[in-house]
DNA sequence: AGCACGCCGACT
DNA sequence: GTCGGCGTGCTC
């Protein structure tokens, strides 16, 4: 409104002749991190030229809050009578405004409020300003004081030069006491220690890898890419065990020459050692990392060091989207077919798509990768808006595993077990041979289920519609839904049977109860969520497969990631029918997903893999897509089951979710909210319905679904449709654009 | 999100 | 007679 659009904003312009008209009120947007409909207006008191990106502390109400200006004109809907003055500008750097247009881009995508996307932004913003490093250093000379052990400890850990207080007791394994006496005695005194050092640059010529003839042309492909300096999308497709990370490792290569920076998005950053692994490899040097749970002081300091271009590469969660790239070249999502990358809630969006966002409106290369991927992105590729790289070999002539099924109706494991004879033998062939095995089952937990046999009575959660999965371990029954525990009960909550609850169904506790008695010889090693808490567990596991110190792995889907297991020749999965049940769109092409990316960990050096598969039902399209290979088959016939009734991707879906207190008041909601369904030729709503979990942590819920064609976007459809219906009191209406969970 | 204001139960 | 429960409303 004021101010002309310059093409980098910052505060320093105002130095360089920007000078607002005199006499009007001046006032600017300033967008605050709460669940407001836009931004606010604010006074620029005299002096003060904020500029959109900057970060500001307003008054709101009787507080103060940082917020960041937002791009004009300001709103002017509130009269100059009513506005407040901008309390101050905040030294640190403004947020930029490809950033901007994200917060806005996936607060109207998703039906967010651009007030409750704005953390997420914010999150990653060193608000903070940047407090010096202090450490301690010997005194000079030193006063006299009695050298007991730990002292001399200190002392020696010091010899070499200051260290932080952590670092201190790291390395001489004192107590804190101890150096806090030092320091009373005059032995120790404070430094302020240099700041940690930024991340070392990448060297894109450092001698990585040899790579196939097969991946040079991948990487070729992306390189050009790159070199093009412009937006694009590339899906890199290559069967598990091809190298596609070697490959997508060069386009950050040609990046980096460019002096561009890559951002690569991993769906589990915990467990990505070995990931870093093939980084350094190929660079010599470790990347910056981001995810959620760095400690606040790294946190700063890779935040500005991205800011300031000197974190070339930043691997992360979905969280680094909002990282302040000043030059970023690329973007690479890893295992893009992946579901961990939609964020289920606050503010619903998949990284995936927010990832190209990003890349678009910085006019960076989007490189996707998988070895299935998703429906979405092949029917992108189909229709000419990304482009395809397909490595179709596995790398180092490894060959992809065999797969065979196991039919449990012919050949069912004995009453109460859950491995059939066939792999039972498998495995111990495979153990003979010195070779490792591993179970595959997608399920945490002793039994899913717990009967009374007295009565029928299930154990239910109170608070969800959900199953209480016993965990033995821990001698509870849990909800996987809401958490809620409860000790095992000795006799029925309903009918008092003594000794009658009996856990129906396998989980991973006892299949590996089960494997323990079937190969007392073999080393166990179990890896699920709850067992391999936190990265440093997930990778000490990964390296006691590498070195073999462990014979049967069992694992949920954690251990379908992107592991590499050189000595892992068989792959047995308990219950390939697993994820099929349910009714949901995707349950075919996600269990197809899973069960290839599990089959891949099988046979990656040079000893060839085996895959077996327990079904009931081989003839299942899922179980011979599995067994031939042929994921594009398989993909064509989703394809031409979604085409017709213009479902994802050919057409666009939309649930909204209406929660309550009471099943009652849920369904008066849902079926107001029915009533006023938008309608129009394309345009179709479902529902309502019980939601597939009808009842979460005590709130009853009931669905609709909005389904139009692809040409018709849902947002203002969905806008005018929540705008018509009245807000009742303790009724929540959850919009999910683009479901992809259908719970 | 906070933090008020605003009307109904157990206590200094 | 008050202190305090959290229901709803507002914040430029």
């Amino acid at each position: 409104m004021f101010a002309p659009r310059r093409k980098h904003p910052n505060r320093n312009a105002a130095a360089q002749g920007d000078i607002l008209p005199q006499g009007a009120a001046a006032r600017v947007p300033v967008l605050l991190p709460f669940p407001f409909a836009g931004p606010f207006d604010y006074r620029v008191p005299a002096g003060m030229n904020p500029q959109p990106g900057d970060v500001v502390l307003v008054p709101l109400n009787r507080r103060e809050e940082v917020g960041v200006v937002w791009d004009g004109p300001a709103d002017g809907s509130v009269g100059d009578n009513r506005l407040r003055p901008i309390a101050g500008l905040l030294d640190v750097p403004p947020m930029r405004p490809d950033i901007r247009r994200l917060v806005d881009w996936i607060a109207a995508y998703t039906l967010a409020l651009p007030g409750d996307v704005l953390p997420m932004a914010l999150r990653a913003t060193a608000v903070t300003a940047e407090r010096p490093l202090t450490g301690w250093q010997l005194a000079d000379p030193l006063p006299e004081l009695r050298l007991t052990e730990a002292r001399r400890r200190a002392l020696a850990a010091l010899a070499n030069g200051p260290l932080s207080g952590s670092a201190l007791l790291a390395a001489s394994e004192v107590s804190a006491g101890v150096v806090r006496g030092m320091a009373d005695a005059g032995w120790l005194v404070p430094v302020t220690l240099a700041a940690a050092p930024p991340f070392i640059a990448p060297n894109p010529e450092h001698p990585g890898p040899t790579l196939s003839p097969d991946q040079q042309a991948g990487a070729q492909a992306l390189r050009a890419a790159v070199q093009a300096d412009e937006f694009s999308v590339t899906l890199l497709e290559g069967v598990t065990g091809s190298g596609k990370t070697e490959v997508y490792l060069e386009a950050i290569a040609e990046a980096l020459r460019h002096g561009r920076q890559a951002l690569v998005l991993l769906p589990e950053i915990a467990l990505s050692s070995q990931w870093l692994e093939r980084f350094e490899k190929r660079f010599g040097v470790a990347p910056a990392i981001w995810h959620s749970d760095l400690t606040p002081r790294t946190r700063r300091l890779t935040w500005r060091a991205v800011a300031a271009g000197q974190a070339p590469v930043v691997v992360g969660a979905r969280s680094a989207l909002f990282l302040p790239f000043p030059a970023l070249g690329l973007v690479v999502v890893d295992e893009e077919h992946e579901t961990a990358f939609k964020q289920e809630d606050g503010v619903v969006y998949h990284a995936r798509d927010m990832a190209i966002v990003r890349a678009r409106l910085c006019n960076a290369a989007a490189v996707l990768a998988s070895a299935t991927p998703s429906l979405e992105t092949l029917a992108n590729v189909e229709a000419g808006r990304y482009r395809r790289v397909h490595l179709p070999r596995r790398h180092g002539g490894a060959e992809l595993p065999e797969i065979a099924l196991i039919d449990l109706r012919i050949t069912p494991p004995e009453r109460g077990r859950f491995i059939a004879p066939p792999l039972v033998a498998a495995i111990t062939d495979t153990l003979a041979r010195g070779e490792q095995a591993m179970l595959f089952l997608n399920r945490r937990g002793y039994a899913p289920l717990t009967l009374c046999r007295a009565c029928g009575h299930r154990m239910q959660c109170p608070h969800c519609t959900a199953w209480l999965v016993e965990h033995r371990a821990r001698r509870v029954l849990q909800c996987h839904h809401c958490g809620h525990s409860v000790p095992i009960p000795s006799v029925c909550p309903e009918c008092s049977a003594v000794n009658s609850l009996t856990p129906i169904g396998p989980g991973v506790e006892r299949v590996t109860e089960e494997a323990a008695a079937l190969f007392p010889d073999a080393r166990l090693l179990v890896m699920a969520s709850d067992t391999l808490i936190g990265p440093d567990a997930a990778a000490q596991a990964a390296n006691q497969i590498s070195d073999r110190v462990v014979d049967l792995i069992i694992g949920t889907q954690i251990v379908a990631k992107g592991w590499h297991f050189p000595h892992l020749t068989l792959v047995g999965v308990v219950d390939a029918d697993l994820g099929l049940g349910g009714g949901d769109l995707r349950a075919a092409e996600r269990t197809v997903q899973l069960l290839h990316q599990v089959a891949g960990r099988a046979g990656r050096a040079e000893a060839p893999g085996r895959v077996l598969l327990q079904t009931f039902s081989p003839e299942h399209k899922v179980m011979q897509a599995l067994l031939s290979g042929d994921f594009n088959r398989f993909m064509q016939s989703e394809a031409a089951e979604r085409r017709p009734g213009n479902w994802p991707p050919y057409g666009r879906l939309a649930a909204l979710i209406v929660s309550a207190d009471t099943a009652d008041a849920a369904d008066i909601a849902a079926r107001a909210l029915g009533r006023a369904a938008p309608a129009g030729d394309g345009i179709m709503v479902l529902g309502p319905a019980p939601a597939p979990l009808a009842i979460l942590r005590g709130r009853h819920r009931r669905r609709l679904l909005l389904k139009t064609r692809r040409d018709i976007a849902v947002q203002p459809l969905l806008r005018d449709w929540l705008a018509a219906v009245p807000t009742t009191r303790g009724v929540r209406v959850d919009v999910d654009v683009d479901p992809v969970s259908f719970l």
